[in-house]
DNA sequence: GCAACAATATGATTTGGATCAATTCTGCGT
DNA sequence: ACGCAGAATTGATCCAAATCATATTGTTGC
């Protein structure tokens, strides 16, 4: 069964509403061509479906067009760390670069459709369209500044900030989209949630009952409304 | 009073013996002559100078040629978050390509000798050298499995684990220079492996003062001997 | 409609590391 | 050599979050 409005694919990249955030909004007409013919898009992948594997042949940059993912790698004794949830219009697959294969598992949270970019072939592109290849490299550099982001909270942040950090993130994010920030849904579970931000699920589902008893949000299960959006970026810019 | 070690400047890079590091190994005579001309080979900085401050227009990345330095964002409440340390071979300053200005202030544990590489400079000969776009891709990709490796760390790990971590990743970074992976001397103060591992000075304190009765290692201050390599690197790949 | 199972919530208890406190060590400038 | 400020160690106490335990709700397949 496949939603309906998952068949709507933008048939090139200029006419798709995410273009904004992946492609260099200077980029000329000829070079805008160029790029969408090395753009695979690929059939939607269902909740739970893997995009790739640890390990595998480092191939592709993929973009989300529409639903969720998330990264997550293995250490040796099997246990998972999340590395990251990626939302529309953002660039995944920057993982496997450095050594030629990806050293995160990632997969689809909900229905998913995406665009694959083959690498090789963009760093030919690169080549010839320097603001493409200045484009990338940004998008790279600001995979390092989330990631460090990411790194003094967990080094310094009390459970409540962590989680606070997290709804403020994804407000942020999907506002860029133009869609409400203080009312959505949430892709990942408890589970997810507390294992990226290197907390327990107990006290995730802690965390969020007295975020509710302080009016700072509403929640049933995975829906969440921002009651107090100012509080709540408060104590997560703490 | 210089130093005299350091007033020994190598005239290029291909008799640096960091060149295996910092430079792609492929790159031939002519590419090599031109990426020289843009490289500033600057006066050493001493102990607690800065390279550069949180705020400062992003100019150019920075290769260790000896010494070390260390890398922290100050947050909205002041207080610090250590986000690396960097030793001879390794290049910083990627913290700041996004938004064209730096995240991170940098400053020299110790009397450091730096190369700079205008950034400008470096994307320009990138279009003409495919090799050197490729290999600062890589570099920028290790930057970000470093900092998930460093999320991994902070999300998951005891005390004890995260500071067997850091001596096995400071033994085997010394050990690709062909120094010793046993005994050296740490360039950065407890309280700085505390802020960076997100613990206090104290626990720091405890857990050298436990490994020394484990037998794990010796250390005098600054002075550590590994004495048990290989369960100490079992205790940081937990 | 109802097992069987996964996800969430919430209470009771434990614990690892933070915090507070005091002492020793170590350069460093005069 | 002396004194002084910062760095490191060590001990005592406390607390936030983990762990253990149980209940509740939601979801899937039969």
């Amino acid at each position: 069964m496949r939603s309906p409005s998952l068949s709507i694919q933008p048939t090139n990249c200029h006419k798709c509403r995410m273009s904004a955030l992946c492609l260099p909004l200077t980029l000329d007409a000829s070079s805008l061509a160029r790029l969408e013919t090395a753009i695979d898009r690929r059939r939607p992948r269902h909740r739970n479906q893997f995009i790739f594997h640890a390990g595998d042949r480092f191939e592709s940059l993929y973009a989300i067009r529409s639903g969720a993912v998330k990264s997550y790698c293995t250490d040796s004794s099997g246990s998972e760390q999340v590395t990251g949830f990626y939302l529309p219009g953002e660039i995944f697959g920057w993982d496997g670069i450095h050594s030629n294969q990806h050293r995160n598992t990632t997969l689809a949270l909900e229905t998913t459709a995406l665009c694959e970019i083959p690498f090789t072939r963009l760093e030919e592109l690169s080549q010839n369209v320097p603001k493409l290849q200045q484009h990338f490299m940004r998008l790279m550099a600001k995979e390092i500044t989330a990631d460090q982001e990411l790194i003094t909270l967990l080094a310094k942040s009390s459970a409540e900030e962590r989680v606070a950090s997290l709804l403020i993130s994804l407000s942020n994010r999907l506002k860029r989209q133009h869609l409400s920030a203080t009312r959505f849904r949430l892709p990942m579970s408890r589970a997810d949630i507390g294992n990226y931000l290197g907390l327990t699920v107990e006290t995730v589902s802690r965390v969020f009952s007295r975020f509710q008893s302080f009016d700072l949000i509403l929640c049933d299960k995975k829906e969440i409304e921002i009651i107090n959006l100012p509080r709540l970026t408060a104590m997560a810019s703490q």
